[in-house]
DNA sequence: TATTTATACTGTCAACTCCGAAGTATTGGA
DNA sequence: TCCAATACTTCGGAGTTGACAGTATAAATA
């Protein structure tokens, strides 16, 4: 990181879009970019096969139609699998998929750095809500 | 990961309220779930002191005003500190301040797998476009 | 002198997206 | 008949974003 930033002149990166820069703006980032997304990843990751009742539980911030919504989004990018039982009443399981355990493992530093600050932030009396 | 959760036995280190669950809520995540935020980190990581312009331009897709408020919450948020040299025409640097670059590192492993996600995602032609 | 240029924003407004409260569907039990 | 339990939808308002235009300054240019 912190590459010499006098390369105005660098070495003929515009000519192809094949950049090495590692910050995609397409599909993944954008969805986990979304509210809750992230958290809700690492929940499923925490508890297992997890029932809808379950991580709205544990989300009490979250409204329902907000968690359903980032579910589907979650499940179409494989991100997590989910079962359902035909049963009275219904039973459905979210469980992370083996994509979704990948994105766990690189979720999880950040969620537990982020756990962290926001300690101290709170500590130090700076605060500053959305 | 998917520890196993009795891990509430260990250390009892933390007074605060309960919950071991490593998904916080609050401060730092809710800014970076924004749009672009973290790949924001990113590229001011990469890039180094970075202008304003400089951002701009590796940021196609975003409007100046939405690039204007990321770079101000990051600011506050002490992610990025922000230099300003009294010239004509004005210059403004943007650079990780030390809580910024911890961030990094744990934002990079997460922006490499989900640019390898998206590309073969894209190879087997499932899309989901926000 | 008047105009242009360069930079880093800010303002405005319309469009878009997100959010939470309340409602839906199903069937077994009191 | 009414209620409970579960996993969602629906709807209208709140919040976020983007396109475009404007601001300030002084040196360079016509």
């Amino acid at each position: 990181m912190a590459e010499t930033p006098d390369s105005a002149t660098e070495t003929a990166d515009s000519s192809s879009p094949g950049h090495d820069c590692l910050c995609p703006l397409g599909g993944v980032m954008d969805l986990l970019s979304r509210r809750y997304a992230m958290q809700l990843v690492c929940v499923v990751d925490a508890i297992g096969p997890a029932r809808y009742g379950d991580i709205e539980a544990t989300f009490e911030e979250v409204s329902s139609s907000t968690l359903s919504t980032r579910l589907e989004e979650l499940v179409d990018a494989g991100i997590l699998s989910r079962e359902q039982y035909d049963e009275i009443p219904p039973r459905v399981e979210y469980e992370l998929t083996e994509t979704g355990e990948e994105l766990g493992e690189r979720l999880e530093p950040l969620l537990r750095w982020a756990e962290e600050i926001d300690e101290t932030e709170l500590a130090t009396g700076q605060s500053k809500e959305r």
